[in-house]
DNA sequence: TATGAATGAGTCTTCATTCAT
DNA sequence: CATGAATGAAGACTCATTCAT
């Protein structure tokens, strides 16, 4: 399945109105943002990929620092809590419950593009200039209650002994965002003369997790 | 197993030639870089931390690219090399090979807490400011002989047949790199109270591959 | 006749828009360059002397290298144009031709007094800043074409045999600029106590070159 | 007759007391300045040229305005003095010295190449950077003198009547030293595929200029 | 809304100069 | 004599921000 490079802003702008300035800044803000790095975009830079004057920028946004804030609260945020919302803690089996996770994580993936680069390099990291905006504004409960629920499925037996619940979702991001930001995101990702699509790179990461994940039961006895 | 700061030369610099001016100045440089990321660390900046003027950081390196290419070719690319160097492709079992390579990274990154910060932010990201920089001086060809050793065991049945063998080790890359860049990773990595060392970590990560690269054989019928 | 200082912009300014921010500052910056020499000149310099921040010199011209493209291209190389233009190789005699040429150079050195210092010390000498941006723009057939009529009148025995016709110009050049560059140009010319006016100047240089071009006529009287 | 590039310390330097290392500096400064400028001259390139350290060049000279006086003082003062000296203002008629005067500026360039371009460009234009030290330190009274002699000489009808006296010597100056500053003044001077030699040039600018001063005398018979 | 002109603060870089060795 | 290491001051250039229009 091909992936279509999906920009509906780029190269449209039939009728001025269609977006308002506002979020046409912000497309090209982030697209910068997730190509270049944050520190590495100026607002000049981020003015003409909107096609208006540098004043404009600060005409929407005011300052640099709150362009960050717009950024992170109208973009990135939601879609943080996109990925939990769907979850039912008390009812969903675990594994649908991770497996859910994970694929909800590479639709995203797919209608935002950006994500995994602006993710990995401005959010989860130290010293990202988006990680304390992100962070303050996404609740740490859908986290803490995943950790509890994988806690309590591994005293059961029913998870690998051997991995921490605390580090499980942490890895599970990496797993997700790490790669996808790693190469041509934009479109495809050549490698060795293929060409993987995002499809391609979910099963195999969804195949390695979910192996992973198995209870490391002496094999013969499992129902 | 807690983990201490191992930055030896920090504050230290007892006799003036301990080491060099320049060595000096780029371990400062890196551990800039990997905290607040390459284009948001200013010359001045590592001057300060290496307690010399900007001027002296011309003086060693000229100009910042001159600095980036010091950073990618004497600091970042001997690690690379580090990381496949043992390997023996002929002769080793490739679960112990796969284990193995997983050891070394974790091993580097307590004599280098800078690299996975540096690594997943600036090497390999689309936009990342050492990308070419390191890309260009690594040889392709251990990733190449990896994935046919990866693809070869699983043809035997030996290895996970869902994995994507050209991708395996970007996603070991991810499950090591990412989640040691992701929180204080200069002395110890606090998560609900308790603290994670990064053995727990490295356990953790290597249950979570091993297991996740194990057939997945009707259990009880397997040799 | 005395000399007046024609530079109009200098100290007015009475409207904002009567002469562009950016030909304000090419005049500030010719001024300075012809004073002080171009390497000599910071862009700060040029900026107090436009009265704007050294940011408008870059507003305006970008870089440094830009505004010495400027200076050429905008000033320099049309005075070249209008010194002959004028001239008529076909039926021009060449004496006349001789003087037209001087004249207008020296009418030229009235109305942009900065010429004879910036030719002499940027365009015409080796390592001159200004000389390659000059010369790759103006035509060489002017100066091969009197050249040549010098040459003709020569062999017809109307011009001095013993001078050089291709280094004619150059001397003619050289005896208009050097001397005007020499001294307090801006204004006037003192020495000795008596003052010179441009126009003793052009008369005793125009006297002196027009009487050596002078055929050596056998006149019998001369010892 | 050809020019051969007559800068005897360059490439020699058998053995190191050959030349004091404070005479080859002041010799590869001189080629500097009148090569680039002296403005467009760093400490540091001066120094490459003669193969030492810029701290030697402060220890030789101290600082930068030392060694402007020292190239003012030890290599362009002498110079002028020499093109006086041999002059006997009361007896020479006043052709012959003009003549030598020319003669023996013309003998000069040839031993000190360098002098055209740092004459026109340093000495004698405002904002010169050697003008203040060069004139300070040249008695006054020979060009004084060469113009009464040449006033006086005008009085008994021997010289052009058109000629000021007290231009005379500037643009004997300009004729000789600008047109050798114009051109690739090392070794050769290129014009229309000849080569012109300094004889060459010599003998057309002392032409035009002996013509140039004689009397307008009556002739009568010139058409 | 939209812009062009303008700026202050800061960044990279250069360079003359110093000094311990 | 000679140098390598170091620096302060200044240079070119960048960039977020402001403001009159």
């Amino acid at each position: 399945m091909s992936l279509r490079c999906p920009f509906p802003h780029v190269g449209r702008r039939s009728r001025k109105s269609d977006v308002s300035g506002r979020e046409e800044l912000l497309n090209a803000a982030i697209l910068l943002f997730a190509e270049r790095g944050v520190a590495n975009t100026t607002i000049a830079q981020i003015a003409a990929a909107g096609k208006v004057t540098p004043a404009m920028v600060h005409y929407w946004f005011d300052t640099r620092e709150n362009l960050y804030d717009a950024v992170a609260n109208e973009r990135i945020v939601p879609l943080i809590d996109a990925v939990w919302t769907p979850v039912n803690f008390e009812n969903d089996p675990i594994l649908d419950l991770v497996r859910g996770l994970m694929q909800r994580m590479y639709a995203m993936t797919i209608s935002t593009p950006w994500l995994p680069s602006l993710w990995s390099r401005e959010v989860i990291q130290m010293g990202g200039l988006l990680r304390e905006r992100v962070l303050s504004r996404i609740s740490p409960e859908p986290s803490l209650a995943f950790r509890q629920k994988i806690a309590q499925a591994q005293a059961r037996g029913e998870i690998n002994p051997d991995i921490e619940p605390e580090l499980l979702f942490t890895s599970m991001l990496s797993l997700v965002m790490l790669p996808q930001a790693s190469e041509s995101i934009w479109c495809q990702l050549h490698f060795n003369g293929r060409v993987l699509s995002t499809r391609q790179i979910e099963n195999h990461t969804i195949a390695l997790l979910m192996t992973g994940l198995r209870a490391n039961q002496p094999q013969g006895k499992q129902p």
